[in-house]
DNA sequence: ATGAAAGCGCTAACAG
DNA sequence: CTGTTAGCGCTTTCAT
């Protein structure tokens, strides 16, 4: 019988058909180490260990010899032992508020892939937005000896942290609190102010904004675009119908269904946060009220979601992938080393995605 | 200024305006050891490191006084010393096909915070459903001395992939590959057997199902689950109207499409993962065909979304919650070394949340 | 081209 | 309680 069809015929059964032939391996239950191999086969360690590493100072044959015997006993490494006395270091740290968060997980995904070919792993770490655990994932990061570090940080950072974070190599991602001079961001500010502009534009006269809290780097800067364009149209944006609240689905829906059941409904909703947005949605939905006709809707986050909406969302869409490929470069130039890293503090732009949950206002609230 | 303010002032700008204060520490720019600590103190190393881990054998005062000097002088420990000497490890490798996908990230978010508390730190490692990669991305994380492993195995481990795992402490997690004898999984076919009866209730007798290859094993379950109703009913799964594909959100689209432009439809649509019901979503507001009028959908995947599609979608919903708390639980245990874990191999049940996307089927079509 | 020996930073074993 | 010594598994001089 092949492997192919053994596979085939057990694999889904939920008996553990393998765990005795798993439990008894040939050799020792203790790794096979350098000085295991060394012995077997009649060589120094040091000469265990070139061979391991291609180093060409071994004779080709002998090399060979060496590296079959290592791969035929199932030798593995140590990289513990390695990286603490040559110095290298493997890891990269990556510590994110939320790691469900598309933002996060596109950027996770390229990076452990991309540098995984490197041979760097990535250690995932989250914060929660709390000041406190960020601070101890971040000094067991350094723990680790990482060799790099991706960081969104929260919006209370400590400087305890920040000390922490002293002749550490950070890139600071989506977010930041001024650690690094490496920075991948988004334009939200400019974003903002367009989309506000686009309300604008269509006639809205009273927008409502729902974001996340201004002490946030992304908050602050989203809050400061849509300001910024209703104060040039003479608006201004009306604290009544303002909200700042951390970026949570629950709150999303809780402060939409308060803002929307008032006396007086806005003609339009701007809402500044993926989580934030998927909630306001859910909650415009449940109250029956009808988009675009009796209110238009802008949203922020991933697009895709926003085309099975009905209608289309219009969305105001992050570059996800390309913030993710951005980080990724400057980490791995960053922990390579390399001198001349060609990027600073970058500002992706975001997109407006028009789509038909925005339009012009309904003429009995086209004025406020 | 205190460094509040000083903060609130420049924590915006995109100026590194901190960069010569942080490059120039007060102390040397090699971290500091135990043996520096040790000399500046007047004391052995032994009982520095005793004071670090909080050994009783040092006495209170003067383990306190060693503790606020390390703090002072910044002081971190290098855990791969620490860890290579004491045999103790601190890693927990988590490998994944794509952490974008949320049953993938909310179990990663829930282990790294949970284990994070215990010390441990997670490693991540993406497959892309890439058996080679695969290979050698968990032979890195034994490398890594990881100690235990979460796994979400590709449809084609390769032998030596197994056999690298000897030894190994794992956990598989919403796939399986018959890997150990702890496994978390979600109960696949019971899920779809439901799914499918739902559709057969409200009369429909011609469906249609896409789903992902049958040789991973959650796509192999829900086809079986598919499956085994619709030969309950007498009716059977026509070839013609399943498509088996890699769970990708573009080949859902494609395959919707493709199926649904036929000269005959279907009266009900199954999809078997979320990136294909994401898809396939799409392809059917695409075509403007009208749910459930003209055709019921069953889709799989995070109900969130499903509940601002228009109308709301009815979902097979994978506990991913209890998922992950499931499986964090195990991999505490196993790596603690706790002896009698009181799971094996759980299968959680899914829900299949009825929405408005599944009516009785039109009239005309009802026959087929 | 190969081997002997030192040592990365830390903790554990054994003295005292 | 504190210090001395050894050594985790590996790479790296320095010899030969």
């Amino acid at each position: 019988m092949n492997s192919g069809a053994w596979l085939a015929a057990n694999v889904y059964d939920d008996v553990n058909v393998y765990s005795r032939e798993i439990a008894v391996p040939h050799f020792d239950a203790r790794p096979v180490r350098i000085v295991d191999l060394a012995k077997e086969l009649g060589l120094s360690v040091a000469t265990v260990s070139r061979a391991l590493n291609n180093s060409d100072s071994v004779r080709a044959e002998l090399a060979e010899q060496i590296r079959s015997h290592a791969e035929r006993r199932g030798y593995v490494a140590n990289r513990l032992a390695r990286s603490l006395r040559s110095r290298t270091r493997n890891f990269v740290g990556f510590l994110v508020p939320d790691i469900e968060n598309l933002a996060y997980s596109i950027a996770a995904d390229a990076c452990a892939r991309y540098m995984a070919n490197s041979g760097y792993q990535l250690i995932l770490a989250i914060s929660g937005d709390d000041p406190q655990l960020e601070h101890s994932a971040l000094r067991s990061l350094i723990e680790a000896q990482v060799a790099g570090l991706i960081v969104a940080p929260t919006a209370e950072m400590t400087p305890s942290t920040r000390a922490l974070l002293t002749g550490s190599s950070v890139v600071e991602f989506n977010r930041t609190a001024g650690l690094s001079k490496y920075a991948v961001l988004c334009a939200e500010e400019a974003a903002f102010a367009r989309a506000t502009r686009h309300l604008l534009d269509l006639g809205h006269k009273s927008i409502a904004y729902i974001g996340t809290t201004d002490s946030l780097s992304n908050g602050h800067e989203r809050l400061a675009g849509v300001r910024r364009e209703l104060a040039n149209a003479g608006t201004g944006l009306d604290p009544l119908w303002t909200r700042l609240l951390p970026p949570t689905e629950k709150d999303g829906y809780e402060s939409a269904r308060a803002l929307l059941s008032g006396p007086s409904r806005p003609s339009a909703l701007l809402v500044g946060s993926s989580n934030l947005s998927m909630g306001a949605a859910r909650a415009v939905r449940e109250m029956g009220i009808h988009v675009p006709d009796e209110m238009s809707l802008v949203v922020y986050g991933d697009s895709r979601w926003g085309e099975l909406y009905e209608p289309g969302l219009t969305t105001v869409t992050a570059p996800y992938q390309d913030m993710a490929r951005r980080v990724t470069d400057i980490v791995s130039r960053m922990v390579a080393g390399d001198g001349g890293i060609p990027f600073g503090r970058t500002r992706l732009e975001a997109e407006l995605v028009v789509r038909r949950s925005t339009a012009r206002p309904a003429s009995e609230s086209a004025g406020g």
